[in-house]
DNA sequence: GAATTGTATTCCTATATGCACATATTGTTT
DNA sequence: AAACAATATGTGCATATAGGAATACAATTC
């Protein structure tokens, strides 16, 4: 049903995702919707060691999501698609139909109990 | 920057995207834009081991991306939200734009090796 | 060219993930 | 209740991932 061309799509499809899917890096395309940002500021945003900010904008890179500029010694990085945004914003409605029916759910336990 | 609550809010985000980020679960996903379908209508589908679909089928159903409906034996699973499918047009869409970005880079270096 | 600032990378460890295989559960049929 | 069909779950393994600490690299300044 699915031939190996849909495959490899669906598989760097997933990649992308698998890329989205840490908070951290969330945090950091978050930020930089504001506009370019510093490798130094993302860190003084997130709060997080200095390495490990560097290694989560080295996988947004890798995958294209952000470009960079160099400027002396600093590294300026901004998103290189505004889709990504956009996705994002999909993505937290998603979460958002999936908080909801889960609270629903509790709510009907809740009434259950009641009776 | 970045209170709990906020935090908290982009780990329920991730998880979502983390749940996205299988190529075996996108292909059930886009099974299930087509309507409902039974687990053995999509094992054969994806012709993968009946386990292993009932496994991701249960990830997405723990995060409420899927719904179930039972009919004697047989269960039927189906989008839980239309914009599910939304938000993986959106990733395609993100993908497009970084293979494009990525194709510009080889062809960019391809470039180079000629002169 | 040594010191400094900003950024990237390496090494190591703990935890998580996907898979195959086997087995369990649930519902139906006789 | 036994046999069967559809689906779910347990186990073990191989691999992937995130994090902290230390170190390396690059550009600037003195």
């Amino acid at each position: 049903m699915f031939d190996s061309g849909m495959v490899e799509l669906f598989r760097l499809q997933a990649d992308i995702c698998k890329t989205l899917s840490d908070p951290n890096r969330l945090m950091l395309l978050h930020e930089l919707r504001e506009g370019e940002k510093s490798v130094s500021q993302l860190v003084s945003s997130l709060e997080l060691p200095q390495s490990n900010v560097s290694r989560h904008l080295a996988m947004l890179r890798e995958r294209s999501l952000v470009e960079t500029r160099r400027e002396g010694t600093t590294i300026y990085y901004r998103l290189a698609d505004q889709k990504i945004g956009q996705a994002c914003d999909m993505v937290r409605e998603v979460l958002q139909g999936s908080l909801a029916r889960n609270q629903a759910l509790v709510n009907s336990l809740g009434t259950v109990k009641r009776e």
